[in-house]
DNA sequence: CACAACATGCGATTATATTAGCACATCATG
DNA sequence: CATGATGTGCTAATATAATCGCATGTTGTG
């Protein structure tokens, strides 16, 4: 619970980091397009300048523009954020957390058996 | 996409809401003890006069206090939030999720066989 | 090589969130 | 039944977030 970014960001900021961490990487046009009532490109620009002073993200000069990449793994910051909802919402329980996941009915049996033998690999060392 | 409400909380709205999921109600006592930072019991106050005025908690009177429940059931919540994680972390994928859930070392080989089961009983129709 | 299209840098403004203070109500209790 | 502890209602100040505009640089192309 140490470092704890995520929780800090404002609105706006939150809503940037996961379109960055969905593409795996973002111009400010992708970051634009995919923002929700979304503000001018100036806007935008000025966020990720602000994201990046704060050491969220970094960029990457792509040609003419730039490119911007989360700092912390998206996998990292993925399981972070799992272990909160999972506080939150479903009590700490794992069980609890994959009932909801598994819940869907567009979830195939193809899909459910995947699942067991990824749980069956998991046991004890495997 | 389209109600999106928790999207829009601003960073103390969040932490709020997500205290009242995590203990199904809260005084705003509660609420203070919990909030990392913590301001003062004003400010509370505050935020949860505008959470109510936004409709996302309401509160009963307890004696001579107040008890604040989230309008919106955590199931619900928990289950949107989930969904939001699977989309931005791990590419839709619900087994990739799952594989982040079990990858922790503190996964009991009891709690493994408890999700076995549980997923098997999901197959068509159970 | 001129120029339209599209970048960025940076500053200023406006909107929103966050905070606290004061006045008053209610409760429990010695 | 007086009083300290603990509530609430409401208002106002301050801090932060969110927004945009203007000046300027770069790119590709006829």
């Amino acid at each position: 619970m140490q470092d704890y970014r995520i929780v800090k960001l404002s609105r706006r900021e939150r809503q940037i980091m996961n379109i960055i961490y969905q593409r795996g990487q973002a111009s400010v046009a992708n970051v634009l397009s995919d923002l929700p009532d979304p503000p001018t490109y100036s806007t935008v620009r000025a966020l990720l300048r602000i994201l990046e002073e704060k050491g969220h993200v970094r960029h990457e000069k792509d040609g003419p523009r730039y490119i911007y990449y989360s700092t912390q793994p998206r996998h990292q910051a993925g399981h972070f954020e799992l272990k909160q909802i999972v506080q939150t919402f479903f009590d700490k329980s794992i069980e609890k957390t994959v009932a909801a996941l598994v819940a869907d009915t567009d979830v195939s049996d193809e899909e459910l058996d995947r699942l067991s033998r990824l749980i069956e690999e998991t046991k004890s060392g495997n």
